[in-house]
DNA sequence: CTGTTAGCGCCTTCAG
DNA sequence: CTGAAGGCGCTAACAG
């Protein structure tokens, strides 16, 4: 195939400058005159000349693409975070580089190198578990990385979050606030930091805070689906509890919709309060209370921290924790 | 910065062998000596050797990265097609680079130029409006392109959609079978063909085959938002309408709210169809009857296209459409 | 302000 | 089966 791209050599020999001075002018560089680069954008414009990015890329060393690694850009939590990435990516003249991981650490690494390969000049992480594996990696490469609506209890690399303890905290005691004495903890897997170690250390803090007793027969691990928030309402209901804390909106929903198919009442006969606020808790009935957590921020803020990292910047703070809230709804009293 | 990086020279020279056979083993060429290749293997694994693909990219003018641009990744529809094209891309070891557009048609060049400018070996574009100037640019490039989940007039590119005349008409159908004379047409902008030209003639379609006479009144443009949906179930109703096909969960569920919160029973007192068979409609109450739609394979066989085309494998039929149908749910009667 | 000269790291004939 | 050599298209000193 002869596909007749016209490089920077051809610019430069109809405008009778040297590639150089092309290439100045491409970049942007203000040592040129005026008139110099009036005749070089001409050129360019009527040759219909567009610079090769990856020809570009092997020289500069910079490819002005981010490699984006998240569990599944289908998920509407993560996607929230993908949108947020993206327009600062753009916003700075970043290309993102999308990869679904389904949250498995061995693909992970695998798309991790494959990333690297590609020369990307930083990567945004969001996933559950960060392996020791996946740690040596994130460490062996001299390559920014920013984990974002992810924890890394080791701080090594940069990350955003909102204080999933604190939220968690707050709003468990709502809850208890309300009277209720077995609050049922409906978790995600609790190998995921935030789920075992932050939100589960919110929920005990608040138990202890109001003078209730922790029960493991409370705490219920999942997956984050709707379907696993149907199968599991029974048993949250076997278990005593008469309210609960979940950590995923379709799961709530789902608990939600399986005690009310059942004849339950909410709030009356049982409250929930949900964690990620999504179009979910404002669709369903009665609508559900959520821990309000700013996912595009989330993102967005990533991004802007990946940037100055790439632009080796002075940081002041690689770990940034954003402003979280409760947004009340008809699932609460 | 002295990013110590290791190239093909340096394993050439710890392996004893030449580059040129360094850079067969690892493309996997078979001309290589078992022996050697075992050699070469051992030191790459030794400097933990990692191919630099810009500068594979540059030599051999392939990238395996595929350019995606997309509306909106936070839209659960777009994202359902994200995430089949991601994974057929993997399948056949490509990266995709996703970008954000808006289904504004300026960002849409610029992304498009953006894409061929960094190389990519083949563009999949998902979008409503396909304006000229972006048609010029399609067809000025020779780098192939994929329409997944949008129509072309001129099916100048190749495209993966479903049948949506067809299947609007039934959707109607089914609706003026339960005796609705008046059903409305609640759709998002009619400048999109999907909109304006296939779902739009076969509601007309149907309302002709069923001995219904068709009304301006009765159709209704917006977008595809669950807000909207809200703010125009008054309008709908006064529109004297007593079903209606809607074009958009979010919006279908909007409508849907908004009726039963003013006191109307779904189904008894309205019937709604919607098209997208996302979680929504299993999640409301009542839950929505819906055209299906395979969003995932939509994506999915849109990449697999794309990766034949980049191929140059002969195409069979480069307009694909696949199978379409309608669930019914608590909606309808 | 502009041109020259080296590469960036790898692939790809072409010989041998 | 293996090596040598010439680019791919562009950036980046370094002169002038």
């Amino acid at each position: 195939m002869e596909k007749q791209t016209i490089t920077i050599y051809d610019v430069a020999r109809e405008a009778n400058v040297s590639m150089a001075t092309v290439s100045r002018v491409v970049n942007g560089n203000p040592n040129v005159k005026p008139i110099t680069r009036k005749k070089v954008l001409e050129v360019i414009d009527r040759l219909d000349y567009r610079p090769n990015a990856v020809a570009r890329g092997l020289a500069s060393k910079k490819t002005t693409t981010v490699g984006v690694i998240i569990p599944d850009v289908s998920n509407i939590y993560f996607s929230s975070l993908a949108r947020g990435i993206d327009d600062v990516a753009t916003m700075y003249k970043y290309n993102i580089i999308l990869t679904n991981s389904d949250g498995d650490s061995e693909k992970e690494v695998n798309v991790l190198n494959n990333l690297l390969a590609k020369q990307v000049d930083g990567v945004i992480f969001m996933g559950h578990h960060i392996t020791d594996q996946l740690r040596a990696e994130f460490s062996r490469s001299r390559t920014p990385i920013v984990l974002a609506g992810s924890v890394d209890p080791d701080n090594q690399v940069g990350s955003v979050n909102i204080d999933y303890k604190g939220a968690t905290r707050e709003a468990v005691e709502l809850l208890a606030n309300n009277g209720h004495e077995k609050i049922a903890f409906v978790s995600g897997p609790l190998l995921d930091p935030i789920n075992g170690k932050e939100r589960l250390s919110g929920y005990k803090e608040a138990l202890k805070d109001k003078g209730l007793k922790y029960s493991e027969g409370l705490i219920f691990e999942s997956t984050f689906e709707y379907k696993q928030g149907v199968d599991l309402a029974e048993r949250v209901l076997n278990s005593g509890a008469t309210a609960a804390l979940v950590v995923s909106d379709e799961l709530a929903v789902g608990i939600a919709n399986a005690l009310q198919d059942n004849g339950l009442k909410i709030p009356d006969d049982f409250e929930i309060v949900t964690s990620n606020n999504s179009l979910l808790t404002e669709i369903v009935r009665p609508r559900l209370t959520s821990i309000t957590q700013p996912l595009y921020d989330i993102g967005a803020v990533a991004m802007r921290l990946l940037t100055k990292l790439m632009n080796k910047e002075e940081i002041e703070e690689k770990v940034v924790i954003l402003p979280h809230g409760i947004n009340k709804r008809g699932s609460t009293k």
